[in-house]
DNA sequence: GCAACATCCGTACACCCGTGCGGATGACGA
DNA sequence: TCGTCATCCGCACGGGTGTACGGATGTTGC
């Protein structure tokens, strides 16, 4: 249990709880990140950056992934709020939401492929 | 099945594929991310941050968790590379790996509260 | 209307993952 | 050496998640 009478250093833990965000806050970042955390939606997301729209069977085609994996990522994005979706016919195409977070473009789909490169465990 | 005998538009699908990390690679880049998007490792990673070093219960009680979460949390961290341990005597103090990725840790640590609160759904 | 088509949705299933529990390991103090 | 302590590890359980399948929705062309 968490019978920790004592802080073995209590002024780093204060020092770690002024910059501990709380549960509530790091869920809230957290389903963001799980949301990129897959592989197949974060190939859609790199697609859909690089080709500014597309419909669902051109992902698929794109991706190499069935038109299921590719359907359920992007209604998780689409959910989210990260992608849109334009009806046009029988077919929707999408894109990167207006409101698609600058910073996370930029450091997640610009620089993310160079973060595996300088990780440990590359 | 990608039964799509003709793409839609075969320029866009392209240009798509000239970006997207093919499903080895992302699957690389997606499990560190995996890694960091759980609100227990996250925490973890903002004391460590903060506080240099911190040793378990200590840990447990800055993020007011339980320690068997904690222990879980740091050994897959620790596991993964990101974090290092320096046993002392009967506990174990934890940090930051040397080799953390300093991208990482700028655009997540200290950029991703920033993040969620540009996210569409905020 | 009818058939073929692109996509969406509901369901079911297998899988992974985080947590808690109990016991094991190694270290301190007497 | 004995008891206590901090942490680690093996195990099993519950919950969440991605995929495949089948059918539904709405569209296009005849």
């Amino acid at each position: 249990m968490s019978d920790h009478p004592h802080p073995v250093d209590a002024a780093a833990v204060a020092r770690a709880r002024t910059r501990i965000p709380d549960a509530f806050e790091a869920e809230q970042v957290t389903s963001v990140l799980t949301l990129i955390a897959d592989p197949t939606r974060m190939r859609l997301l790199f697609a859909l950056d690089a080709a500014e729209e597309l419909c669902v069977g051109d992902l698929a085609q794109a991706l190499d992934a069935s038109e299921d994996a590719v359907g359920y990522g992007l209604r998780m994005l689409r959910t989210a709020g990260l992608v849109t979706r334009r009806k046009e016919g029988r077919m929707g195409f999408y894109r990167l939401a207006d409101g698609f977070p600058e910073p996370l473009r930029q450091h997640c789909l610009i620089r993310l492929a160079e973060l595996s490169s300088t990780a440990p465990r590359g």
